[in-house]
DNA sequence: CGCGATTTGTACGTATGTATT
DNA sequence: TAATACATACGTACAAATCGC
């Protein structure tokens, strides 16, 4: 018989109600018996429950499950760990059109040294892509990539997904994302390109992209109008 | 001699400069015997610095810095966890005056239990709070508390720190916060106590707070005006 | 209030797996 | 291919917080 992935079956059992707030799980001795496996895997496959907001572990007490699991994971598009590269760069749901407002090849200089936080004589590829949706334009994407770090970049790569360019044909690996998110009042090209109606402000999600390596090879300003997304956090004491 | 704390000794290092990206961690094996421990300290100390943003581990190389940890660390007023209790239910820089706008004991209705997840019937605190800063008003507070995990709320206590109450007084334990940011249309109560200026958006960050028996013992929602915070989150691959 | 039992947290040693160089 | 270096896994021991008697 194989041995089951512990964290995918304590999480089925918690998601499915078997575990809840009424009790707490199972103690780690209990569960190394269960699984016919070691302490060290049991804690981490908690930790990863943790992580996900299900549960919390208690010195002394016992490891607890979280009340109104369900329904704060349906509140949420993307609790906890993003772990999908479509889902990174904007959102799942606004990947259906994508036009090219700009594409150009750039070397940086103070000012966007400055804000990009590349060096000063690098060159770039300066992109704008408009995230359309039922005719409807929620997203306006500002990429600036290194080209030294990915180099070869063409209008029709960034007409699709350029991390799948990035993943696949340059083999790089994307390591660490950096994100920001600020509401600003909207700009020249926000009121250009996007479908404001009313609305005089967007957010903008400011991402830095980091490779294996170490290097920032993306500096990311994703402008979006207002009520179509939802950002999410858990953070644990 | 006291034995020094492997991760703020290496957090150091990487903060001063002394590690960069143009080299690579001292390998966990070396970095055991300087500081004299076992692989299992030296890992969970990297682990921490990971969460941090600062490095990236890759299995077969090494760990490795991230490039501009310096400036991207400035960047950001909070970047990584939040370990500070005032910080947490907005920001720092907020909590200069709070004005009580309303003040109220109620019973969750159908309508209210939808948006908070309490149960219909349960007695809540409902508060609306002002956050000045130098004349303006920056930020709106709307707090539901259970009122049987957070009994005997006072108009005074609210005008402080409920939080401070919570821990001192209650010696209750803050285990979890899931949080979700959304930008919305500014609310009547919006245009009413905030200093929005030209703006007709705000940002709404939404908490749903747990006591370590798993319990949900608040559910609140911020509006800020645009451009006076920042929201931060790392993702690792 | 104290004390012992329970339960998670921290720590160390060791062995093997797997990706990188 | 071999060496290197992090990832996973198991066993053990003790510390520290919680809970019930």
């Amino acid at each position: 018989m194989s041995k089951i992935n512990v964290y995918e079956e304590l999480q089925k059992r918690i998601l499915s109600g078997d575990y809840n707030i009424k009790m707490r799980l199972p103690t780690e001795e209990m569960l190394i018996k269960e699984f016919d496996t070691s302490r060290y895997s049991v804690r981490k496959a908690i930790e990863q429950l943790v992580d996900d907001g299900l549960v919390y572990s208690v010195k002394g007490k016992g490891v607890v499950v979280l009340e109104n699991t369900l329904q704060s994971q349906k509140l949420n598009l993307n609790l906890g760990k993003i772990d999908n590269l479509q889902a990174l760069n904007t959102n799942q749901i606004l990947n259906r059109k994508t036009t090219i407002a700009s594409f150009k090849l750039i070397i940086v200089n103070e000012k966007i040294s400055k804000k990009t936080l590349f060096p000063i004589g690098t060159p770039i590829y300066l992109i704008k892509r408009i995230r359309n949706v039922n005719n409807e334009n929620l997203a306006l994407d500002i990429n600036y990539f290194n080209a030294q770090l990915i180099p070869d970049l063409t209008k029709e790569i960034a007409a699709g997904s350029i991390y799948q360019y990035i993943k696949d044909n340059l083999q790089m690996k994307i390591a660490v994302v950096k994100r920001q998110l600020r509401i600003e009042p909207a700009s020249e090209s926000d009121y250009k390109y996007l479908s404001l109606k009313d609305s005089n402000c967007v957010g903008n999600m400011i991402s830095l992209a980091f490779n294996d390596d170490g290097k920032q090879f993306e500096y990311t300003e994703s402008h979006f109008i207002p009520d179509n997304f939802v950002f999410t956090q858990i953070i644990q004491f």
